[in-house]
DNA sequence: GGAGCGATGTCCT
DNA sequence: GGACATCGCTCCG
C-alpha cells in the first residue's frame, strides 16, 4: 500500500456511506479486518478530519484476558457490553486516550481498537493538535492509538459512549468503496496477556 | 535506528 | 497500591 494509492482512491465525500449498526453486530475478530480501508471521520467544529483505517486490533469478551471486558462489566468498560457501533474511549498510562468501537449485539462484550490511520483530510488541523508540521509522516501524525486521539481531539469525557452510526455523531466510519489488498493478521502488540492470538490486522 | 525508560491518571483489588 | 490495549526522549551504536 503506497501513499499515492491511499490518496488517489479517496473519492468525493458524497459517494461515501455511513456504516450501520449491523456492520458491527458480529464478533470483533470478524469485523476488525473488514474495517481496514474504511474512513474514520471526526467532525470538529464543522471541519471533517478524515483518516483511512490501516491498523486495528480485536478485543473479545470473557475468553480474552487482554481485553478490558474480560473482568466483567464495570463502569469503565460498560460501552463494550452495550449495542454495536458505539465509541469506547479510555485513558491509559496517565496521558493517552485510545479509541475503540463496540461490537456484537447489546449485552455481548467486544470491541475493536483503532491503532493507525492514514490522514486524508483535515491534515493541517491534525498536525496542529499533534504539535507537528503538516508535512510530518503519517506514522508520526496518526501512527498509534494515542496519536489518533491526539490528532482527532478525541477524549473520554467528550466521546466515550458516542454512537458512531449516527449521521449527527462527531465520530463516524464511512465506506467509500475502497478495497484494501494485502491484509495481514499478526499478534497484538503493547499487551502482556494473550499475546499469541492473531487479532491484529493491518494493511501491509 | 533501536532499546531502555520515565511520565502520569484512572480504575479495580 | 499496582497495573496499564502509550508515547517520545535519551543514549548508544
Amino acid at each position: 500500500m503506497t501513499a499515492a494509492r491511499l490518496h488517489s482512491d479517496f473519492p468525493p465525500p458524497g459517494k461515501s456511506k455511513l456504516l450501520p449498526p449491523s456492520f458491527y453486530a458480529d464478533p470483533p475478530e470478524t469485523v476488525a479486518p473488514v474495517l481496514l480501508g474504511k474512513l474514520l471521520v471526526r467532525i470538529y467544529k464543522g471541519e471533517r478530519l478524515i483518516g483511512r483505517i490501516t491498523e486495528v486490533e480485536a478485543y473479545l469478551g470473557f475468553d480474552d484476558p487482554a481485553a478490558h471486558a474480560s473482568v466483567g462489566r464495570t463502569a469503565r468498560n460498560s460501552v463494550l457490553f452495550g449495542p454495536p457501533g458505539y465509541a469506547y474511549v479510555y485513558f491509559i498510562y496517565g496521558m493517552h486516550y485510545c479509541l475503540n468501537v463496540s461490537c456484537l449485539p447489546d449485552g455481548e462484550p467486544g470491541g475493536i481498537l483503532f491503532r493507525a490511520i492514514y490522514p486524508v483530510a483535515g491534515i493541517e488541523t491534525m498536525a496542529k493538535f499533534r504539535g507537528l508540521s503538516p508535512a510530518s509522516s503519517p506514522k508520526l501524525l496518526t501512527g498509534g492509538p494515542g496519536k489518533i486521539c491526539d490528532a482527532l481531539a478525541i477524549t473520554r469525557a467528550e466521546h466515550n459512549g458516542v454512537d458512531m452510526t449516527s449521521p449527527h455523531s462527531p465520530l463516524q466510519i464511512l465506506d467509500d468503496g475502497f478495497e484494501p489488498t494485502n491484509i495481514r493478521a499478526t499478534p497484538r502488540i503493547g499487551i502482556r496477556k494473550a499475546t499469541d492470538r492473531l487479532l491484529r490486522f493491518l494493511i501491509a
